[in-house]
DNA sequence: CTGAAAGCGCTTACAG
DNA sequence: CTGAAAGCGCTTACAG
């Protein structure tokens, strides 16, 4: 007894569909591989063996053969945080991760691709390339902003083909997909100057993330250029937490301010609360233009105007760029990026 | 340094291992799979080999002879609804299976068992069966609610070990884990009771879903059980949306309520808005006292009084007992019980 | 404690 | 268009 039958009973292999059928193994593979050349008659023969026999693949003899997993993973590479009771907790209820993964799902699964989730804390890092290594995916879809991460490199040194969600820190030749946070970051303030406001404030991400300094410079750099300078800037966490500590700061330092730009809408939902607590109004008072459109844009009150991300789209694309270099491992590296807009509604 | 295996290049397999530790293959194996019966010394010796050539095991060919995967598929099994935009991002935004996700996956990490994890709307079942019936997965992670859905019953006949998110639609000889839905009911309402309360109402969930129509029961017989009767109820779905929509029916219906207890964190959050616009104060007009204890209940303006369920626990335990059957196909099926708690904030 | 050998269930050149 | 055969890279009874 070499190994246990199969749970619930032993699963029909290959051959059996082949006798039943009365043809060889090659042919029920080919039929089951649609390859082209089985003779019409045959094929419907085979069919209907597998039909009756009740007959399934086995996926690990197929990708001892293919070396080909037909599943990708999902890496989320995040810093832990000192206060961070659940890495976990933090990574699966985020909205803007919970985009990405259902925007990723979504465009594999016409490929008949499955997505496995990792989180990855620094320590686990070790893990995430283990795994890898070993071949339980065809690719990575990693997802990290910290530019001091080494996890990309790392993916990238495995050979094996990787998407990332931002320009890669240094020079990788790899695949990238991102948007123009500059943009995005002008589009804000283009609307507050539009709206009379002249003193204006923001909340920025942690400035060793892109999309934190660079809507920070872009928010800036586009007021400087139209006159107004000294705009202060608190650094907030991207948790509404922190947008809401953010903003109790800027206005204890200028009550005055009319405007404020907050890096994301979680923290944008925060900071409206400070606002209100501090007795302003949104947005008679103090405009406040988020950023993501992300689903808590709709549930702040007010309703917030915010530079939408189409964080869905974006992960789909990167499943498909993901997709093209498994396909073909000499594809050439290539970025994609994304143009904001801007969502108005009722903060600003 | 170890020379990296480039595209393409050849991956070392245990043989090239066996060569330069000049040992058996079988002997590598036993190593690797840390069998007790190697000799200290030749152990020594085949891990400097691994070291030296950087092997890293097939895992299709191992599980091709071992028949584990040693990945489990999560299944969040719900119905789509006619308003779905997206199913997938309301999936993934979800605070509840954010918090099954990262309980299921911490629990499971110490296995060395990865998670894949599966949203299928009814339209979807029959991929999910095949991915199942191909042995991506060694078992199955099931969180259906619904009472009507006949993925548990489909699964479990697959013969593949499958734990339950609640208890089974029927007699079907599975395990699950569930929270005590009537004694959590119980609690909310002796909290209002205890608060002086007696103009009460409820905002319930489904009633096709146990969690939506045992907390309403729940609610309503301890209340008639101590001379309240006729508590007024609306059905939500489980979203903000729904929750603030259930609100002003109820309020429409009777202005002066003065407590509420509402099936879910979300739909609360939705509730306070609409009893806030409504221009009454909670609690001191409306006692509010929610559901589940997620993050949401803190977020919501005042902090929420909530019915606590251990989720991330309950999904812990989820994954415990489904590891336990996948090692012990005969192992009987039990269901666990977590018993809920209050939880008193500012709202009730 | 260790090795030779069988076998897991597929795919795919290679012939015919 | 089809089949016989080799081979993917492991694990594990079986002998020694």
């Amino acid at each position: 007894m070499i190994s246990k039958p199969g749970r619930g009973g032993q699963h029909p292999t290959m051959d059996h569909v082949a006798a039943a059928a009365g043809v060889s193994r090659a042919t029920v593979s080919r039929v089951i591989n649609n390859a082209a050349s089985v003779a019409p008659a045959i094929r419907e023969t085979v069919q209907r063996a597998i039909a009756s026999t009740g007959y399934v693949p086995n996926v690990a003899a197929r990708s001892l053969v293919t070396r080909r997993s037909d599943s990708v993973a999902l890496v989320i590479s995040e810093p832990d945080r000192p206060d961070d009771h659940s890495f976990l907790n933090r990574i699966f209820t985020d909205p803007y991760f919970g985009r990405v993964t259902a925007g990723a799902t979504g465009a594999l699964r016409p490929h008949d691709v499955h997505l496995v989730v990792m989180p990855a804390e620094p320590s686990d890092h070790h893990q995430v390339v283990r795994y890898l290594r070993q071949g339980h995916v065809d690719g990575v879809l990693l997802i990290s902003s910290n530019e001091h991460d080494p996890l990309p490199a790392q993916v990238h040194a495995l050979g094996i083909p990787v998407v990332l969600s931002s320009r890669p820190p240094g020079p990788l030749p790899v695949s990238y997909v991102d948007v123009d946070q500059v943009a995005g970051a002008e589009l804000a303030a283009a609307r507050l100057l539009s709206l009379g406001r002249r003193r204006l404030a923001t909340i920025n991400g942690p400035l060793d993330i892109p999309a934190g300094s660079q809507r920070l410079d872009g928010f800036r750099s586009y007021l400087r250029d139209r006159g107004v300078d000294g705009v202060p800037a608190v650094t907030g966490d991207f948790t509404r937490a922190g947008g809401e500590a953010a903003a109790r700061v800027l206005l204890a330092a200028d009550p005055a301010i009319d405007a404020l730009f907050v890096a994301s809408d979680l923290m944008a939902e925060g900071a409206l609360r400070a606002v209100q607590d501090h007795g302003r109004r949104v947005p008679e008072d103090i405009a406040v233009v988020g950023f993501d459109d992300s689903s808590v844009a709709l549930e702040c009150r007010p309703p917030l105007t915010t530079v939408r991300q189409p964080v869905e789209e974006m992960a789909a694309e990167m499943a498909a760029l993901l997709m093209a270099h498994i396909e073909n491992p000499s594809r050439s590296p290539r970025s994609v990026i994304f143009q904001p807009s801007l969502v108005i509604r009722d903060s600003a």
